[in-house]
DNA sequence: TTCACATATCTAGAATTATAGATATATTTG
DNA sequence: CAAATATATCTATAATTCTAGATATGTGAA
């Protein structure tokens, strides 16, 4: 993993509500309501449901939640007019590789 | 790991030059000079060698490091009037364990 | 004790990030 | 196509972080 992409990760770390976005996305069932229209959690949480848990207004978390994308953290995929977010394992494997000594 | 300890060590881990001290404290013979009073680097590297290596002030790499070391990441070890500064291995894993699944 | 050097802290202005309201875009439904 | 809903982007202000110079503190040597 190249310095500038661990540095971008860290950015989205470095806020306690992003950081519980990870946490939550960890176990969508039990942080989440079931979705009306997909029923499984295969392609993560729909944004609008973590907005609402966020507490914090439609704008920030989208923003948040396209930040977390592009650093890698997050996989966003579109299933009608929704943006279903899950967590990219992989990359987070990749960089707690960078981070192990 | 309490998820507020988490943010504080994203925080450190946002800004390009402190990644690259996390980094460069990985491999202290390869990345500094040998200290002069001290002969090893068994404490780590002194803040002196941090702050020319990374080029910005004094004062900038001292308030760097003192936040790293509040949060866990770094270890920080008095011998005469060099501080010398270590990565907290221990806390690293925890950091990994809090991110993992 | 006085000096020199290493590090820490204080202060302040510059730069960046946080945040939300307004607006735009995308998609489904009638 | 029009309306409704979900999400994204734009814009601007508030809050935080960055950064260095000045100053303070700690420590060893003379």
């Amino acid at each position: 993993m190249l310095i500038k992409n661990a540095t971008e990760i860290g950015k989205c770390l470095s806020n306690l509500t992003r950081v519980q976005i990870m946490e939550w996305l960890k176990e969508p069932a039990k942080n989440f309501p079931p979705h009306e229209s997909l029923k499984h959690f295969n392609d993560g949480v729909c944004v609008t449901y973590i907005q609402e848990k966020a507490g914090l207004s439609q704008s920030t978390i989208s923003t948040y939640l396209t930040n977390m994308e592009k650093c890698g953290l997050l996989i966003s995929t579109r299933h009608g007019k929704w943006s279903y977010l899950k967590r990219n394992e992989n990359l987070i494997n990749e960089y707690i590789q960078f981070l192990k000594k």
